[in-house]
DNA sequence: CTAACGTTTGTCCATTCAGTAAAAATGCAC
DNA sequence: GTGCATTTTTACTGAATGGACAAACGTTAG
């Protein structure tokens, strides 16, 4: 079932190379989307030619759905670990900050994530109707059963997951907003934390203050 | 204090047509992103030629600076209106509700401004500092005096901010996921009113079973 | 009618850009 | 080394696109 499809039978260098390239059109196309980049910019990036450049990727296409496909699966690791068995807040909880942390951490993934699906998803429609819909269907389930046991309270596990999604993505994607509201002195290390902190206090107890 | 700067005195029918092209360019703007879309495209969506669309705006660049600018008005409506004098649960029920409204009738203008952040907020860097960030000064003080008072549970006003942006905006920018992942059978008319239910849910008391 | 003005069209140009072709260079097995 | 395969470079093509411009067209005031 790993890589049914194709065994590419690469060289060392050619890995190598490869990676270089996909390095390099990560942080192009994920500031300035598929149309806004030029192959010349990614193959500047990469430090080589175009034609070279060219050599290991038929296309601009070509290097976009690599990454696109490496993508999905990596984005969507930490809803994998979503436990059935543990305590629901605590796995609720750990979600949220696995989440945050990857925004933190693969800020660029983020947003080529985000220009795709602004796009109308051309490029992974499918991926999205298949793969994502079947995982997103089976923690549901499991957020459902929680609910039902009374463990958490009640709330469309659906909706959950999106605003999870949302407000975690939001600090790798709208990250120049937030840090113009911010205010560029106050914006120090420390914003992760105050942002994980928020987000566990939101989604575990909301605003209404608790008796 | 209303438009400062050039009264453009125009004739009805320039002031038509502009309205025209506008119109057409948020469409095509929203759709493609900026450097995606092209004047020809804008120019039939708006049922003319392309010279005659450069004839009534200079350049690409220029219509699209001019719907930015329009926009950020329109966005911020939402938050203007955070009373401070009124009960502070409905208020923020209410911001929550409202953007969520505009989310819903204004997908292209939401799809617009995600695009401008996401590569990094070219255009739009010095509004964001500037009245963006007075507003959301502005009103963060009042929640945190409406927490000061105890009215609210303790948190952070700027990151509450941020996530009714986030979980809000989600609805019109990352919508062709939403409906993938609910399946396009579920999706109906009700699911503004299933997101509404929700975040009022989730940012009113969270999940934790209340007591 | 006609002069003046605002509007529209057809045509053209320069640039950017994806992708190709083929030669040149490099590495590598023997 | 010699011969073969891989890699890199130089030079180019063709299409797409933003924009310029002048001529033509229409409308209206006198």
């Amino acid at each position: 079932m790993n890589a049914p499809l194709k065994p590419p039978k690469r060289t060392r260098i050619q890995t190598e190379k490869r990676e270089r390239i996909l390095e390099a059109a990560l942080e192009v196309f994920s500031t300035n989307g598929f149309r806004g980049s030029t192959i010349d910019q990614i193959a500047e990036a990469a430090g080589m030619s175009k034609p070279n450049l060219l050599y290991y990727f038929r296309s601009k296409e070509d290097m976009h759905q690599t990454l696109i496909s490496k993508l999905l699966d990596t984005w969507l690791e930490p809803l994998r670990e979503l436990d059935d068995s543990r305590d629901p807040l605590t796995e609720l909880r750990g979600y949220i900050r696995r989440k945050l942390e990857m925004a933190r951490d693969y800020p660029r993934e983020s947003r080529l994530f985000a220009n795709e699906i602004l796009q109308g998803a051309p490029r992974i429609l499918p991926l999205l109707e298949g793969e994502l819909k079947s995982l997103v269907d089976e923690k549901a389930r499991i957020i459902k059963n929680w609910i039902r046991a009374g463990r958490i309270a009640p709330t469309d596990p659906y909706h959950l997951i999106f605003s999870i999604w949302a407000t975690t993505q939001h600090y790798s994607d709208f990250d120049v907003q937030v840090r113009a509201v911010l205010g560029y002195d106050h914006y120090g290390e420390g914003r992760f934390e105050d942002a994980a902190r928020f987000l566990e206090n939101l989604f575990l107890d909301g605003l209404r203050p608790r008796g």
